[in-house]
DNA sequence: AGCTCAACGTGACGGATGTCACATCAAAAC
DNA sequence: GTTTTGATGTGACATCCGTCACGTTGAGCT
């Protein structure tokens, strides 16, 4: 599993950006939709763009692929707190608080990245107000995000609701739409499902393998077809 | 169970703010430190401020007093997600964004709160440099106190493991040390303490029937001494 | 004192699910 | 083609712990 830290060619971006120092959003969002892709780091899948506890040297903006954002405990357990798409900045929350990240973020894919260094960061954010603005934004999103997650995965008092919850969540982000059904791609594993709602991979196995028999979902080499929505929403109570 | 929500003395407020609007941070710095009350609404126990899905009137900032923030299921089940103490500021990111409160906060003690309307506050936010840094501050320790308890009550994979974790972590913050013990005055009832372990009452009071059995732990009345602390630790994984 | 009510204690029971073990299967590697 | 490897299926089993039921304690009130 390799664990490739590509963060030499930061040095175009440090310029660039103390050129634009006056809006720091700007630059945010020229970083990210910008398709001149200049400030670029590769990662493949599998590897580690940042692990929980090291020290926080930037952020890291998507910009294609996806990567899963999880925390770990000393026995090797995981549970993924999130799925990062293009357009996430990830270790913005360690990099404000100049503490070690809290989370591991790991490729899905293979993913393009851009990444300002933290020295850089934080000067761009205490000089300009709209940065400021939309550094608050983000947090706000990410807050929003994880509380939403709490309520998955600790509300339901069984797998079956966390699993349905959470077939429902995706099916509002990937709108494929076909016929009243929705089309949900295999983007993770069985193990990785499994992590997402705090279970093990044969729990998961075992209940798609019910929710399939029972009409609920149809489940194809490459996607996940949700059939009956209510049903679902009856699992997630 | 009553539920006053005094929201009715807030002009006075709105016209100090408005006075104020160069700074923020100042503003709020004096009302979290201020002793002169005069802004302030009385919460008795057990009432709830505000209650998941009500619209965001305002935030709230705690004087005196301790409040649980919880979320809950439609089927009543209860999660706290934490215990928010004076200082703290409640409903922050719900006004930010002017979507529904995403959590229930309801006091333990009485407590004493300063309320700043919506409407207000983004204003000001918007026009204070000063003002959005300490907002983005707060956002942030939001943020790392989610993270913190996502990883206290999804890691460990026993209940016995997450009641150890959460009497440490109170070991930190009570830091009454007695001749190598610490003790922690009991503000929960056995059936709260259940509510932020994701658990049960009777389960909550068999394992600290346990934990005092084996030493670890001392009961008393209005405290829990905590007597082995490796031995916890362990617990916790 | 007697009453009430909330909190706490305790036993019994059953189901959900984590774990172990092994089989199958497909795609990639050689 | 053969091997390897990762992903998926499936059965057996033990156990944690939620739930139900009921008893006990203690504080506050009339």
């Amino acid at each position: 599993m390799p664990s490739a830290q590509q963060r030499e060619i930061e040095e175009p971006l440090l310029v660039t950006a103390k050129q634009q120092q006056a809006d720091l959003s700007a630059l945010l969002i020229a970083i990210r939709t910008s398709s001149i892709g200049n400030l670029n780091s590769l990662h493949s899948r599998g590897s580690v763009l940042f692990a929980e506890g090291e020290q926080p040297r930037g952020i890291y903006i998507l910009r294609t692929g996806r990567a899963t954002v999880s925390i770990s405990s000393s026995e090797g357990r995981v549970v993924m707190l999130g799925i990062a798409h293009a357009g996430t900045v990830l270790g913005l929350n360690s990099v404000l608080r100049n503490c070690t990240y809290d989370t591991t973020v790991k490729a899905v894919d293979s993913c393009l990245t851009d990444f300002i260094p933290r020295a850089e960061f934080i000067e761009l954010m205490q000089q300009s107000h709209a940065g400021a603005q939309v550094i608050l934004k983000l947090l706000s999103q990410e807050l929003t995000e994880l509380t939403d997650r709490a309520k998955l995965l600790l509300l339901p008092r069984t797998v079956s609701g966390r699993l349905a919850k959470l077939l429902l969540e995706w099916s509002k982000d990937n709108a494929s739409h076909l016929s009243g059904t929705m089309r949900l791609d295999r983007v993770l594993t069985h193990e990785e499902i499994a992590q997402m709602i705090c279970s093990s991979r044969e729990t998961v196995t075992r209940l798609l393998a019910n929710l399939s028999s029972q009409q609920v979902i149809r489940i194809t080499s490459e996607s996940i077809l949700i059939c009956d929505r209510p049903a679902l929403e009856r699992l997630a109570c």
